[in-house]
DNA sequence: TCAAGTGATACCCGGAAGGCATCATGTTTA
DNA sequence: TAAACATGATGCCTTCCGGGTATCACTTGA
């Protein structure tokens, strides 16, 4: 195999057609550039260069061989830019997973101020439930994580990004929208219930069922997102309990009342990742965006 | 700049994950290897392997690298197979100039030949008056060119394509077709004629005063491209002499009478090209073609 | 606690590449 | 026409890079 300063050489004497100035311009003498393009010849097992003792030109191996010559010497140059480039973060691959929840009110800002500190970053965005989040981040497939807790703070490290009351979501027309104040459990303890998945869904029915005294026997839909659970409200199916972000879907024919023991219990998104990062890319987002790291 | 051995040694280690193994698949030890990777890396600015003593494996950087590394090697590889192929005339370009009057019949014919001789040779062709071409031949724009003498044999090599003989072409209805025996200048003293150009197309100007006492004051045009001249004929603005093959051509309301001193005096369509000969797919041409060289 | 596995280091040696001096040859100039 | 010049090739010397062997350092599993 020929080596990169066999290339570079014979690159200089094509363009100069003329071995001294070529060797002055590689910062080096003529009679080991001679040389290198004799190796380079014999190595390729072709004449490039016709040499008489006043004139060099290029054969035609020669100046096919100049274009695979000057292609392999930018590839060359460029090759360790880009590796250095991903290594400092700035350039790469940003897998990051998503809950339907937290797409409505966060996700967007955040793509939105990411792309400003990495835009060479490459954003891979995907929708999934909590569970194959953690799983994903766990292999490695994903880099970052929007989703609710319960997670094992051994190996995910991870940042609150906000809190929010939970809310009831009723009909337009619903006789509960003229009430005027706080809900409490009597106020609807007769009215029929779209309810959050306890496997799918379990941190909203796990929060919900520890917030209200549910009847479960009102209980009429089991869903696991909330936007199914907003679109059977306004068919008038029943009432739901949904964060308060939910409001930002925009709906029609759906209100959104004050719980008040959604005061207290606030549901919680959080940015998450393995400890144990691997992309530099990530590295650098979570050192830019100041969030805690470990 | 790094060589091609470390990144042949990182492509082993990246696909073995392993160093014993790579080292073993590049027929040398593992430690020279551990340091040829070290050695690349500094070079690169950027960890490529993350290893700690059980187990290798790639960082981001490493894999774009990779592909990188792969796609120099690939390259790096093809560059002297063509190069050699087109030393060796089995690949590359050939330019060849034709005139317009050999076009009719050997051009095609042996077109078919060369590619099916030399299939991957691109076969450049362009229409030159033999004073073109044997410009181009000489500044090395064109490599082989089908015309007719006179030219400078010190300069040029050339090979006797074929003969043929001048016959006279006449409108389909002129009273000479009715003759039904070889014609002599007798036959047609008084008849307009449309002549060769002295200058564009001497050959045939020189060759046709050659062969018969001409009536100059009978010339009602002077044309260089034979093409022409039959289009004029059947425009009944007169008689010219051809080329046998300009029958060809396949023009409606034109006759070619055969001539008695046709039968001596024959135009001649060479194929030659400069002696000094620097496409490989040239010499590969003329030995195949069993065209005399020299 | 010890053996096995694995990557890194230390040291040595041979060969490759660069520099200098010079040659061979063709061109220009006096 | 001969001498000076220009230019690529060669011979020889030195340095340095890269590979090999032996060994270390560290982890893991029995």
């Amino acid at each position: 195999m020929f080596t990169f300063d066999q290339l570079a050489g014979f690159i200089a004497v094509a363009e100069e057609l003329h071995f001294g100035r070529a060797a002055e311009r590689l910062n080096m003498t003529q009679p080991p550039l001679s040389r290198q393009i004799q190796k380079l010849e014999k190595i390729i097992g072709a004449e490039l260069l016709e040499r008489d003792n006043r004139r060099v030109e290029l054969t035609s191996a020669g100046e096919t061989f100049l274009e695979e010559a000057r292609r392999l010497m930018a590839l060359a140059e460029r090759a360790p830019v880009t590796a250095r480039r991903i290594a400092s973060g700035r350039s790469g691959v940003l897998r990051i997973g998503f809950t339907a929840a937290s797409g409505f009110s966060i996700l967007g800002p955040l793509l939105e101020e990411i792309s400003g500190i990495m835009p060479d970053v490459d954003i891979d965005l995907q929708e999934l439930v909590t569970r194959e989040q953690l799983n994903g981040l766990l292999t490695g497939e994903l880099d970052l994580g929007f989703a609710r807790p319960p997670f094992d703070s051994e190996t995910f490290d991870s940042h609150l990004l906000y809190r929010e009351s939970m809310v009831l979501a009723v009909p337009s027309s619903h006789p509960l929208t003229l009430l005027g104040r706080d809900l409490t459990a009597e106020d609807f303890k007769d009215e029929p219930l779209i309810m959050h998945s306890p496997t799918q869904a379990r941190y909203f029915y796990d929060l919900v069922v520890r917030m209200l005294p549910i009847q479960h026997a009102n209980v009429v839909h089991t869903v696991s997102q909330i936007l199914t659970m907003v679109s059977l409200v306004a068919a008038k199916r029943g009432l739901a309990f949904v964060p308060h972000s939910a409001t930002l879907l925009g709906i029609k024919g759906v209100e959104f009342l004050p719980l008040e023991a959604g005061r207290e219990e606030q549901v919680e998104l959080h940015a998450l990742w393995n400890r144990r990062i691997t992309n530099p890319a990530l590295a650098r987002l979570l050192r830019d965006l100041e969030f805690a790291m470990e």
